[in-house]
DNA sequence: GTCTATAAATAGATAGAC
DNA sequence: GTCTATCTATTTATAGAC
C-alpha cells in the first residue's frame, strides 16, 4: 500500500473520466493532465505511458467489481438472495463510478482482438462466480440448469446500457421519446432482479 | 438513386469493420484505403471527410433497422407476434452487418455529449415504434403498460452485448469458462422473447 | 476515377530546469 | 514533485499528375 499522492489520485480520475468520454484511442493526453490540473510530463512521472494508466482504471474497477461478487459467492445466504446481491453488486459498483458503464461497454465492443489477458480474466471471474451461484441453486432444487453466458447477458448487458445513457435519455425525452427518462436505477435492478429470477426459477411459462 | 462505384462500396465495407474494431477515434484512414485495395486520396473523392463517412454508415446502419421495425408495427399481426418479431428485426440486421454490434454498443457508451442529431433521432424512432407495440398491446387488453425504455434495455442491450461478444466468448471458454460459446443467436432470440413477452404479459410474479 | 507525394495538425513521450 | 519546451511519429486532409 504505497502512499498516493495528491497528483497521482487527480491523474486516476480525471483519466477516468476522459476515458469514459471518448475511449482509449480518443483520449487525450494532454487533456487529462489539463483536468487534472496538471501537465502531461506528471501523467508520464507517475505512470508509464497511457496505455498503463489505462490498464490502471480498468483494473480498479474491475477489482471492485469482483470483490464484491466473490463476497456474495462465498456468503451463506440462499440463491435467490445471491442473485440479488450479485446483480446489487454490479450495480452499486456502477454507480459508484460514473465513467465505469461507458468503460465497460467499450471493452465488450472491443470484442474479439484487442482485449488483452487481464481484462480477459475479469470477464472470465465474474461470469464463474455466476456459474458457481447458479450452480448452487440447482444442486438445492431452487434453480433449472441454465446457462451463465445467456444469465449474465440479461443482467449485465441492460445495466451497464441503462447506467451509461443517463445522459441522451434526458436529451431523448424532449426529442419526443416519453418515459424515456422516468426510470430510476432502484426500479431497473429491481426490475431485473425479477426477470432473472423467473428465469432461474422456471417460472416463465 | 446514383449509380455506386465499385470503389465506394469497398470503402464503405472496409470502414464500416474498422470502426467497429476501433471505434471513430482509433479508426484509421489509411487503414480503411488499404483494406479497400485503394489509396486514402479516394476516400476524401468519395467522402467529405472521416466523420462524413463514419455518418454514412452510421446512416445505413439505423436506416435498415429502421426500416424493418416500422414494417412490423405497421403489420396487423398480433401484439405479441409484433413483439417477437421487433426482436427478430433487430437481431436479423445485427447478424446480416458483423460490424453493426460493435458499433451501436460504442454510439451508446458514447452516451452524452458526443451523439449527433442524427442519431439521437434514430434511437428515439426505434424506441417510439416499441413503445406503440406496447401501447397497442395494452388497447387490446393483451399486455400492461410498460416503460419501453426499460423493456428496451432488456432486448437491444442483450443482442448486441452477445452478437458483439462471440469472439471473445470462445477466448473467455479456453480461459475456464465454461459453455460461454455454446448458444447460438436463435437460442438467444428466442430467450429474450420469452423473457420479453413474459414482462409485457405480467406473467412474472 | 485513380494515383503519388506532401502539407498541416495532432498527440504520445522525453529532456532538463527548478 | 512539478514545470516548460521540444522531439518524433502518426494521421487527417489536399494538391496535382495521369
Amino acid at each position: 500500500m504505497t502512499r498516493r499522492t495528491g497528483s497521482r489520485h487527480a491523474i486516476l480520475a480525471a483519466a477516468a473520466t476522459e476515458f469514459a468520454r471518448r475511449g482509449y484511442a480518443g483520449a487525450n493526453v494532454d487533456r487529462i493532465a489539463r483536468a487534472a490540473r496538471l501537465n502531461k510530463a506528471m501523467i508520464y512521472y507517475h505512470f508509464r505511458s497511457k496505455a498503463a494508466l489505462y490498464r490502471e482504471i480498468l483494473k480498479d474497477m474491475f477489482d471492485a467489481v469482483l470483490a464484491r461478487v466473490r463476497d456474495v459467492v462465498a456468503s451463506d445466504a440462499a440463491p435467490d438472495a445471491k442473485v440479488r446481491a450479485f446483480i446489487e453488486a454490479i450495480a452499486i459498483e456502477g454507480e459508484a463510478r460514473p465513467h465505469f458503464p461507458a468503460i465497460w461497454l467499450r471493452e465488450i465492443a472491443e470484442g474479439g482482438e484487442h482485449v488483452d489477458a487481464a481484462t480477459l480474466g475479469y470477464a472470465r471471474d465474474v461470469l464463474v462466480a455466476l456459474g458457481r451461484i447458479i450452480e448452487e441453486g440447482r444442486r438445492k432444487g431452487r434453480f433449472h440448469s441454465a446457462n451463465p453466458m445467456i444469465v449474465q447477458a440479461g443482467i449485465i448487458a441492460p445495466l451497464m446500457f441503462f447506467l451509461a445513457t443517463a445522459g441522451v435519455r434526458r436529451k431523448l425525452e424532449r426529442a419526443g421519446a416519453k418515459g424515456a427518462s422516468t426510470i430510476s436505477q432502484a426500479d431497473l435492478v429491481r426490475h431485473i432482479q425479477r426477470v432473472t429470477l423467473a428465469v432461474l426459477e422456471g417460472r416463465l411459462a
